[in-house]
DNA sequence: AATGAATGAGGTTTCATTCAT
DNA sequence: CATGAATGAAACCTCATTCAT
């Protein structure tokens, strides 16, 4: 009997979290990270100030629980993908189409994706933003079993997977500025092909 | 006489603007975009708060200015590099060179690319960021040119376009994370190398 | 039957009342009037917010039922040893017995004869404030009727009055702030013997 | 000239910082300090809220400027009164003067007094406060040069400095709440023969 | 042209109190 | 009776901009 209550009420918090978190991500979408206010976001949720404050401590752990619990579902898939057993271009080329549909179907979060890449740059707070991080890390990895496997050239894989991953999302701020994104499987191939053939036809250049 | 005065007074007025200016980039350096006030702006450049609004009509204008003017220089090369009479591919090679060295010598400007790149994926304020979809737009003549002259292989020259470019500022923000950057010339070579030719050793992937 | 359960009931609600303001003093005691919140109050309590609201109008009515409600056995002893038989000095010496070994046994409700007292200097509510004054004057009584028996010399009882009850006070915060107090004893006693005959050895001062 | 100027600025912001603290005294001498909020200083020194933080950095730091520097004069009186050639009775009179006249003088502030005794039972605090504590010492120092000088009885110094401390500030207490106050010399001769002498006729009691 | 105190709109946060369950 | 999420008034503080000197 408790226990069912207790579960409701959790239920309930739940809830109204992620309506909160909800409106956060419509702001966002809308008007860019820059302008979200508490005001605002009350607005949005439909719902009082102070109530946010019940259910986040600070308009920062907000946005950050906005990310965490976002990018969550996308950074399981990734990781499913980075454990299994695919061959390392597998692997790439799956991430890819991930990304894409991922995007393709949560638009209002690629803008939380370009705020963590900018702060990823600031130097003083480089080591809180583990996320970017640890992404082009497990990316480089990878590239390395690539390597080691003769499947792709010798480089610096870290250096190359930040170029991979910026490259992803160039590609998918191109694809939202379209309405509606253009045919995904297209923009997967053409990413793909650039990356793993280059694009130039003949290649005696260097 | 008159003509004098006047002559020394918009040298005065230079001055002026350009030590602004430089507070502002000395600022954005030390802490990012988001946290710059006039306040610190007036103290970092030696001057009053009020001093900076007789020389900028706001602090909107004022940032804007610093974009324009400092990135103007740049600009400038990387049209001359375009408009010469190099081939498509070094064009492309020519303008990663001097892309790294402009930001390897202006370190503090780097936080306003990606200020610039940010803004360039808003819906609303698209229309007023000529600057960097103008950049696509002259890269993706290269590509055109060198798909024509069969250097390169068909494909959406603007999605490339994208790619390449945030492939290079990707590349910049690695190298300016570290003190000092490696070699400009190993960090050009390996973007190029992954442009034309791709990662992959064995080409008959796909 | 139904007195029986009426009976029950009232039980219930005392020992409710109690344990928050039980809360309201632990409260105090850690961290002082000012911060005492209603939700720490209830998370003290282990109770519920809202149901602080069935058992107190409002935050201002259970801070001042605690207050009268734990002060009252105090209060009730003072009353006794007024109204007993005692000497005037010797009812003097008592009541500094009584406080002191009160407070040696209620920590807690110190902090708020400070409050008391503040609020007691108020121009607004001095009215309310009956308390503190109360006490002023039954203390001036009992300097009255010592002055009448030609124990105590002429002078404003009321005056001295405040001056004795805040010299009790002083000595108390003393003792609270050693840890255990040092011995009541010799705290009353040498209060008493200042009150009573100064600190001077000479009495041919003035 | 340039000093000039600059002399003339800082007078300017003496008078605005003045003006501020006056607004303080005034609000906590109606109000009390609880009500103080930085919109009703605004309102009452007839300035804007943000205004209030170009010269003091926050309300905290406002309060504490308004106690350091109204009470100043007060310290350095009695500071003199302390260091010079007075016997020590001579200076526990003088003491009681001083104080009370400062008070007959400066109402407002008596309330900040009461606030800063509080606050100096807080265990917490209690190294902050250095004002009231270091006055205790002060006249603990003064007992023990007359008990020393054979004037004064034996007797722990710094609880009966204590009493005597909050003796006068009962005595003030009682003198703010008529209006006017009564005559300085008749309060303050009956607290120093309290002191001194104690207030039973017969000095056998004990 | 330069100053910097003053403004005021707007931001984040707190907390006593209410009310549907 | 008990709960605790929701409310909303108000508190503190920031900062782009103005203006008298």
């Amino acid at each position: 009997m408790s226990k069912l209550k207790t579960e409701r009420k959790r239920l309930f918090e739940q809830i109204t979290r992620k309506a909160i978190q909800e409106a956060v991500v419509n702001l966002v979408t809308r008007t860019g990270t820059r302008k979200v206010t508490m005001d605002q976001v009350a607005a949005e949720a439909g719902l009082s100030k102070g109530c946010l404050y019940i259910h986040f401590r600070s308009k920062k752990e907000l946005l950050e629980s906005v990310k965490t619990d976002r990018f969550k579902p996308l950074g399981d898939q990734l990781q499913e993908i980075l454990n299994g057993s695919l061959t390392p271009n597998q692997k790439i080329e799956s991430i890819v189409y991930r990304l894409f549909s991922y995007f393709d179907e949560n638009r209002g979060l690629f803008r939380f994706l370009l705020e963590e890449r900018e702060i990823a740059q600031s130097q003083v707070i480089r080591q809180k933003n583990s996320r970017y991080r640890n992404f082009v890390e497990r990316i480089a990895n990878v590239l390395d079993d690539g390597i080691a496997s003769g499947l792709f050239r010798h480089m610096d894989s870290k250096k190359v997977a930040s170029i991979f991953i910026e490259a992803m999302i160039a590609m998918t701020a191109r694809r939202l500025l379209e309405e509606p994104p253009g045919p995904l499987d297209e923009d997967a191939r053409l990413l793909i092909q650039v990356l793993f053939r280059g694009i130039a036809l003949m290649h005696d250049l260097q």
